[in-house]
RNA sequence: GCCGAGGUACUCUAACGGUAAGGGACUGGUCUCGAAAACCAGCGGUCGCAAGGCCUUAGGAGUUCAAGUCUCCUCCUCGGCGCCA
């Protein structure tokens, strides 16, 4: 969320960064009038309310006198109705506003590229090179099922269509993956934490799910929600406090839920797209000044586990037209897909500078006062895509695929699934 | 789920129904070679160029000229009991 002080003193820049995520600006002019009509309010309300506190203090007086105040109770009697007008109005312009706030985007930081769509998305770098098969190359779930280690059928039976069960070597190859990734960012000075997936309406409004998103949760009953990604429940940790030793590192290996309203017919077959994945997430909160270094330092961090398991990858820039909602700046990073023969998302990186910080009430001290934090976040990987990037480019001919170096000490050493 | 006790600002802690007092921590200043102590000041939000004003006692509704205080509802925390993997 964006500071009200912040869109009244630079509506142009407000406007600016909405021209360039190719939204509409109507909001934000309705906004700036409620502003204006809100603060004549305030004015003529406080100013019968001086009157009333003022009267008020009179009729104490008298009354301890013991002399008669009738009339200046007669007097409030009218005022206070008035008064109550003026409230009443000055909540509805209120909640007005917050509604708008609260739906409108960060501002994309000077150093993210413009452009209208995920084609305007510049490539950063390009690391490890595809590798070159002999053979004809299977789509990751065909080589799943053949070797049983992914099951669709029952998985639709009885969660229906958007879900997995992974089988045996399946199985441990996830769990290998988040073990393996949770250490590797244990080392690089993540505190790991294993926090709740079900979320409370404040925390999804705290980094940014809602209200604008409502469509992509999934809601419970009891007014909870299930976490889309550890980044809620890890930046809201920290939800109305002030942070006395920054920065504050984390890392969290959770399940994430997401209903990809919308997205019917994408990615269908497969792992690539679920409406339950497994995930290990980076969470950062920092000083506002040294958060884009931290930017760097976290999507290396992310690339760091591509690396070690030997998958090619790039990563992008997203561009103001392809940017979240919540993001001022996100590197994408992308996993060598061979039977798509094209990069696939497997992280976003991103600093929300105080976007969030100010919707959570994240703080720490300054001597010139309380200020909001920077928080950042990025997948450390999304886990069931790393599997689909595992078994395509470690694919044989025979159907049999190559285990990672890096992961064989989490599978009792063996070498191959087959 | 039941019973009880609570919720005041970063923290702790006051306030006959009469308009939020004070300590600690923190920041700045005086003093000092420097530090501590002591003393002075600041230390919730908001409107305003300012003077100044308004709001703020977990949240909401009500009674009242006036609510931290009285009534009702909700939430949360801490005990105890029950149930449960």
């Amino acid at each position: 969320m964006l500071e009200l002080k912040f869109v009244r003193n630079n509506p142009d820049a407000v406007r600016d960064a909405l021209v360039k995520r190719n939204m509409g600006t109507e909001h934000l002019d309705r906004l700036i009038g409620l502003d204006k009509e809100w603060r004549q309010c305030l004015v003529e309300g406080d100013r019968l309310k001086q009157t009333r506190n003022r009267v008020t203090q009179e009729v104490a007086r008298l009354k301890k006198e013991k002399k008669d105040a009738a009339a200046q109770i007669d007097e409030m009697r009218s005022i206070n109705a008035r008064i109550k007008e003026i409230d009443d109005r000055i909540r509805d312009i209120e909640s007005g506003m917050q509604e708008i706030l609260l739906n409108i985007p960060n501002i994309p930081s000077s150093t993210t590229p413009v452009g209208r769509d995920e084609n305007d998305n510049p490539v950063i770098r390009v690391v490890g090179e595809p590798r070159k098969f002999g053979f004809p190359v299977k789509p990751h779930w065909e080589i799943a099922e053949n070797l049983d280690i992914i099951d669709f059928q029952r998985a639709a039976k009885i969660s229906g269509q958007g879900f997995a069960v992974y089988k045996g070597m399946g199985a441990k190859l996830e769990r290998a993956l988040i073990s393996f990734m949770l250490d590797v960012h244990d080392r690089q000075g993540y505190v790991e934490v294993f926090p709740p997936v079900l979320m409370t309406e404040k925390a999804m409004i705290g980094t940014g799910q809602l209200p604008k998103f409502k469509e992509d949760m999934y809601a419970c009953t009891d007014g909870f929600y299930l976490a889309p990604t550890a980044e809620v429940p890890v930046t809201n940790l920290y939800m109305d406090e002030y942070l006395e030793k920054l920065p504050v590192f984390h890392t969290a290996y959770t399940a994430c839920f997401r209903r990809e309203a919308g997205k019917h017919g994408q990615d269908t077959r497969g792992i690539i797209r679920q409406h339950q994945f497994n995930k290990v997430e980076l969470v950062k909160f920092v000083r506002p000044e040294t958060s884009y270094d931290e930017l760097e330092k976290l999507t290396k961090d992310a690339e760091e586990i591509l690396q070690l398991l030997k998958i090619p990858y790039r990563v992008i820039s997203l561009c103001t037209g392809d940017l979240g909602f919540s993001a001022a700046k996100t590197y994408d990073i992308e996993a060598w897909v061979p039977a798509q023969g094209k990069y696939r998302e497997i992280s976003s990186c991103s600093n929300f500078e105080s976007f969030q910080a100010r919707r959570a009430n994240i703080r720490y001290r300054t001597p010139e006062g309380p200020q909001f934090v920077h928080t950042l976040n990025g997948s450390g990987l999304a886990v069931g895509r790393t599997v689909v990037a595992v078994l395509e480019n470690y694919q044989r001919e025979d159907g049999s695929v190559e285990i990672p170096e890096v992961l064989r000490p989490y599978l009792h050493g063996a070498t191959e699934i087959r």
